[in-house]
DNA sequence: GATATCGGTCAACCTGATTGACCAGTCACC
DNA sequence: GGTGACTGGTCAATCAGGTTGACCGATATC
């Protein structure tokens, strides 16, 4: 009998672990395992609605507004309003953004081709289809 | 490009929820998912140390002793001096907690063969080495 | 006996989230 | 073209599940 939820936790503090590091190494050790997501799902030319990142990460907008308070009061991101729609405001990236998010994209690259090298290609496969089917198939007892 | 550390925390928070709602319906709401490490790996005979505890499900004693004080609480486990060392206690169940324990063996157990049918005997294994590769052979860069 | 280590505890803090309330802007419809 | 419901963003309070650091008394080692 295994505990797979606790495997699963400690599986990912330790990427989250690598990955920080490497982060810090390239220079950003402000930038946070947390802030990848939005990095790489932020809308480079037009910029993103909050509402519409969190959706994406599967968070509240609550806590998709928290990240985005942070990485703007580090000068990732800034908020600008949007010109369809008064209500909303789009989340663009700065240019010291780009360069963050270009590296957190190669860290984060670099992090999965050590873990395929880890594991072998099969069983990394594996793994992501397994991790995919446990978020989606899972809710309904 | 997958963001494997969001992945593997959202399949922990499915798996944890489920966990969960299985043990709220089988008459322990108060029981958590983080619980269920110390239920399974407390000796059941003589009782055991909080630091044992914490180094087999690696967690600080601190963060082991802050369980123990919930479950005490709750009645579920009790503290004893160790006879054969004065400065240690024995975290020991309590007859609420053994079978506390033994039902969360039994959610454990299920959750486990429901996730094996879900994705397969092989994946499952599979899935179960990779994590623990991640866990233990991470840490070096 | 002095000193280092060990088991447990207190305190402060961090991360990554949650729920609930609220406001202003927009949309649909009559 | 006014009314009511919905939507996007925000504030506030809270929670879970940890962390590090300091400390104390008991024990082991020399």
């Amino acid at each position: 009998m295994t505990d797979l939820t606790r495997l699963l936790l400690e599986a990912r503090r330790a990427l989250a672990t690598d990955l920080d590091e490497d982060l810090a190494e390239r220079g950003y050790p402000d930038v946070r395992p947390g802030h990848a997501a939005l990095f790489l799902s932020v809308d480079r030319r037009s910029g993103s609605r909050i509402t519409d990142l969190a959706e994406g990460s599967r968070l509240t907008k609550q806590a998709m507004m928290a990240m985005v308070d942070d990485l703007e009061g580090r000068g990732y991101v800034r908020r600008v309003p949007d010109p369809a729609d008064a209500r909303a405001k789009l989340v663009r990236l700065t240019a010291r953004g780009r360069r963050a998010a270009a590296e957190c994209r190669r860290a984060i690259q670099s992090l999965d081709q050590r873990t395929k090298r880890r594991l072998g290609e099969r069983s990394y496969d594996t793994l992501l289809e397994s991790l995919e089917i446990l978020i989606t198939e899972d809710g309904e007892i």
